[in-house]
DNA sequence: AAAGCGGGGGG
DNA sequence: CCCCCAGCTTT
């Protein structure tokens, strides 16, 4: 039996039950493949099974506004992923008349679908014989097949995806697609892999040679840049200010609170004496800090954030600026740092 | 080819 | 602390 086989064997039956391995639709195996992208199953699925609910076809996407789209996509991270959906749930509207298209050749024209996705949905809604290469696979085969080659270089790409369509089982795409992601995923893990009860453990590289723990190779580059976030509270009312943020940069199009950004860590008293501080504070000032400096995690970069309230102006804080009351704030799309200080500090 | 883009979980 | 997650787009 060679490793297609053997890992289809295993997949019958070891694999979870999830929602999407219940349908061919490609609208439903699109909105799923896109949540799962760069993230867990068990981070997604409460999405999923939200987007669904809230859009059970294509056109019921496509007839969203960005606001609801980004506001239920709130909390997943790599908030582009939603955008581009909405994009191309639109065109799928006007393009195919609402029929999602299901060939690998179409679908990888679709803005927000790669390689990956193009094989996955293809290959789960139609069985076009296409081998999907995501970042189980890739170090399934590393290990297997002892590749030392960089997973994220160019040439590396390329040498996973050759071998990949040379492993794919081409009367089954499907079944042999799901089993090798379900496997890296569940059996052959990043860390402490199960080799004791793996079917393929003897011809494994990496078990023969000890070697899973450096396998697969991936070249590491992420330079972390630190940011300093002042989020100033300025509250009328019962109406809170908000600010919609632009494109260029993270969070783009979401809601945060006004924000001064400085080169590094501002005590209050320092805070007062910015002259960004004047588009927003009143003649008679009061500052007061409400939290601690939170430090919020991204992937390139480290915010260092502070919240503190003060007395505000009554109008003119310009353009994308807006009071809005706080029982409209579940509506508003919020970065998670914002969410979390809100969710505290107002209840 | 490299950088940018979230947030959470596990070791 | 580190790495990884059903990756893609832009520069």
């Amino acid at each position: 039996m060679d490793l297609s086989a053997q890992l289809i064997k295993w997949y019958q039956a070891n694999k979870r039950d999830l929602p999407w391995r219940h349908t061919t639709d490609p609208y439903v195996i699109w909105l799923s493949e896109i949540i799962l992208q760069q993230t867990r199953v068990e981070q997604g699925l409460p999405y999923f099974n939200r987007f669904l609910e809230k859009y059970p076809t294509v056109s019921h996407f496509a007839a969203a506004t960005e606001d609801e789209v980004l506001n239920l996509w709130q909390g997943l991270g790599y908030y582009s992923r939603g955008r581009n959906m909405l994009y191309t749930a639109r065109l799928v509207q006007e393009l195919y008349r609402g029929q999602f298209p299901s060939s690998y050749d179409q679908l990888i024209s679709l803005k927000g679908i790669g390689e990956y996705t193009a094989a996955a949905i293809s290959s789960f809604s139609a069985n076009e014989a296409k081998a999907v290469v995501d970042g189980n696979v890739y170090r399934v085969l590393a290990r297997y097949y002892g590749i030392d080659e960089p997973i994220n270089s160019t040439g590396g790409k390329k040498t996973f995806q050759s071998l990949a369509d040379g492993l794919l089982d081409k009367n089954r795409p499907a079944l042999h697609n799901q089993a090798m992601m379900e496997f890296g995923a569940m059996l052959c893990k990043p860390k402490n892999p199960a080799c004791g009860i793996c079917p393929v453990h003897l011809d494994c590289y990496a078990f023969k040679n000890n070697a899973t723990i450096a396998l697969p190779v991936k070249l590491k580059t992420v330079k972390i840049r630190k940011r300093y976030f002042n989020y100033l509270l300025i509250m009328r009312g019962d109406e809170i200010l908000m600010h919609k943020r632009g494109a260029g940069d993270i969070w783009t199009n979401m809601y945060q609170l006004p924000l001064i950004e400085t080169a590094g860590p501002t005590e209050l008293h320092n805070l007062m004496e910015l002259p960004q501080m004047q588009q927003f504070m009143a003649d008679n000032v009061s500052l007061s800090p409400v939290s601690q400096v939170y430090k919020h995690v991204l992937t390139h970069q480290h915010l260092y954030v502070s919240f503190t309230k003060v007395d505000g102006k009554t109008g003119g804080y310009g353009e994308g600026y807006f009071f809005t009351e706080v029982k409209n704030l579940k509506n508003l799309a919020l970065p998670q740092i914002i969410f979390l200080f809100l969710t505290k500090f107002l209840n």
